[in-house]
DNA sequence: AGAAAAGTCTTGGCATGCCATAAGATAATC
DNA sequence: GATTATCTTATGGCATGCCAAGACTTTTCT
C-alpha cells in the first residue's frame, strides 16, 4: 500500500465514525428507533423496524450495519440496536421538524388536520434549520404539536413524557384530558375531526362493551356522547384526573 | 415466452412512455431546459445544461436519453434537446412551485430575501399539490414572485414575458422600472437588499463609466444614487419608459 | 477546399445509496 | 434436539453521479 493509498484509506475510516450522514432513509430509520425504544421496546428488532418503515428485513439489516458504522446506533448482531447520543440527536431533530411542520401546517396554512402528517412526513427532511427557526417563532415556539404530541425544544429536550393512558385502558366510571392520539391513522384523524373532537378536551368512560364492543365515551364535562371502537380507543391517549381514587368514592 | 413475461414486457415498455417519472432530477432537468430555452437557446444544448446543473456532460448525455424515452424532450444526438408539452408542464409546474414558495418564505416567514432561493430549491420538489393550493390561496394568488419574476397560474399559463432589458444596457439618461434579477446569485441579493433596493423602484442611469466600470444610478426619482458593477447591472432587469424618446428631448 | 485541431457529445465502465429476493445462519420454543 | 422464528448475507436492480475514451462537428489553418 502506498503512502497515498494509505492516507485515503485514513480519511475514509475517519468518515466512517464521525461524517454525518444524513439521507431522509437515514433519518427515518433514527426517528423510527427512537419511537419504539420510547414505547419500551429497547433494543430494537430488526423486524420491527422492517414493518414500520415498510421495508424488507433483508435491506433493514444491512441499513443497520450502515448506520452503526456511522456511529449512530450501537447494534448488536441477532440482539437489536438502539440510538447512540448522536442517533438520537438526529431522531428529535427529525421529529422536532415533524411535530413544527404539523402544528404550521394546520394552524398558518388551515391544512385539514388529516393531512398535515402525510405533508410533514416529506418536508421534515429538508427543511433548513434557518427555515425551522423561522416557523418555532412563528408559531411562538410551541411546545406541542396539534395531534397534542410535545415537541422537543430548539436544544433537543424533550419534555418529560405525560403519564397518560390509552383510552381503552381505562375503567367505566374513569376520566381524565384526551391528550394526544397517534399520527400515523390518517382515518383516525379525519374520523375525529369530523366529530369535533381534538386534544385538550375532558373525557370520561361511561360504558364499556365487553368483547371488543365500543366505549361510551362523554366529552367536554358530560354535553357529548360519543361511542368508540375498540382499534381509536387504543390509539387515543388520557392523562387521569389527579387523585381520581378520592373524586369518584 | 410466456404469456406471463408477455404481459409484464408490454406493462414495462408501455410505462417507458407514459408513466410520470418525477424524480427531483428529472424536474431539475426539466426546469433547467426550459429556461434555456426561454432565453432563445434552443435547441438547448448538453453542455450548457451540464454547465447550468453543475454535472459532467456525459452525466448529462446520459439523463437526456432517459428524458427522451419518458416522452419529456425531443432529442436529436449531437443536437441538443427541447421539451415536449409534457416536458413543458413539468418544469412549469416546478417552476410554479419555486416562485409561490419564495414569495410565502418572503412574505409569510420574513425569510431574508438572498435565502428563499435555496430553500425554494429544494421544496419545490416535495410540496404537494394540496399544500401548493393553500399557499396559493394564502398569498391571493400572486401573479409576481419577490425577484419580480412571473409566476405561473394553477393552469400552468405563464403571463407574457415583459419587454425588459438588463440594467447595463441603458445609455446614460435612459431610466425605467427595476422590474426583477437573476435569483440564482445570492451575493447579488443580499448586496440589494443591504441597500434597500428592491423590484418596482424606479431606476435612472447617471453616468457610464467606460471600460467594465461601473454605473452611477439614481433610485426613488433622484433620492438615492448608488454605483452598480458591470455583473450586478447585467443581472438586474428594467423596463423602458413609456416613450421615452420624448420624454428624453 | 481539405486536413488537422479544437470543441462538443456520447459511450462504457465504475461508484454509491437504497431497496428487493433468496438462501443460509442463529436464536427461541416446544 | 427439531422446528420455527428471526436475522444476516449474497446477489441483483434502479437512479444518478463521475471519469476517460472514442465519435462526431465545427473551426482553423494552410
Amino acid at each position: 500500500m502506498s503512502i497515498q493509498e494509505y492516507a485515503e484509506e485514513r480519511v475514509r475510516s475517519e468518515r466512517v465514525r464521525s461524517e454525518q450522514v444524513r439521507s431522509p432513509a437515514v433519518e427515518d430509520y433514527c426517528k423510527a428507533i427512537f419511537v419504539l425504544q420510547s414505547r419500551g421496546e429497547a433494543p430494537v428488532s430488526t423486524n420491527a423496524l422492517a414493518q414500520r418503515l415498510q421495508i424488507t428485513p433483508g435491506s433493514v439489516s444491512a441499513m443497520l450495519k450502515k448506520l452503526d458504522g456511522d456511529g449512530l446506533i450501537a447494534r448488536v448482531p441477532y440482539r437489536g440496536v438502539r440510538l447512540t447520543p448522536a442517533g438520537r440527536r438526529v431522531a428529535l431533530e427529525v421529529i422536532r421538524h415533524h411535530r413544527l411542520l404539523e402544528l404550521f401546517l394546520a394552524e398558518t396554512l388551515q391544512m385539514p388536520w388529516d393531512r398535515v402528517h402525510a405533508e410533514a412526513e416529506v418536508l421534515e427532511h429538508v427543511i433548513s434549520e434557518d427555515l425551522e427557526r423561522l416557523i418555532a417563532a412563528k408559531l411562538g415556539d410551541p411546545t406541542r404539536d396539534p395531534h397534542g404530541d410535545p415537541i422537543p425544544n430548539a436544544e433537543l429536550e424533550l419534555p418529560e413524557r405525560e403519564n397518560s393512558r390509552s383510552l381503552d385502558s381505562l375503567e367505566e366510571g374513569e376520566g381524565g384530558v384526551f391528550v394526544r392520539v397517534s399520527d400515523s391513522d390518517s382515518e383516525m384523524l379525519r374520523y375525529l375531526s369530523e366529530h369535533g373532537i381534538a386534544p385538550g378536551e375532558r373525557v370520561k368512560v361511561e360504558e364499556r362493551q365487553p368483547f371488543g364492543g365500543p366505549l361510551l365515551v362523554s366529552f367536554a364535562e358530560g354535553r357529548r356522547e360519543q361511542a368508540i371502537g375498540g382499534q381509536l380507543a387504543h390509539a387515543m391517549r388520557v392523562t387521569l384526573d389527579e387523585g381520581r381514587e378520592e373524586a369518584q368514592a
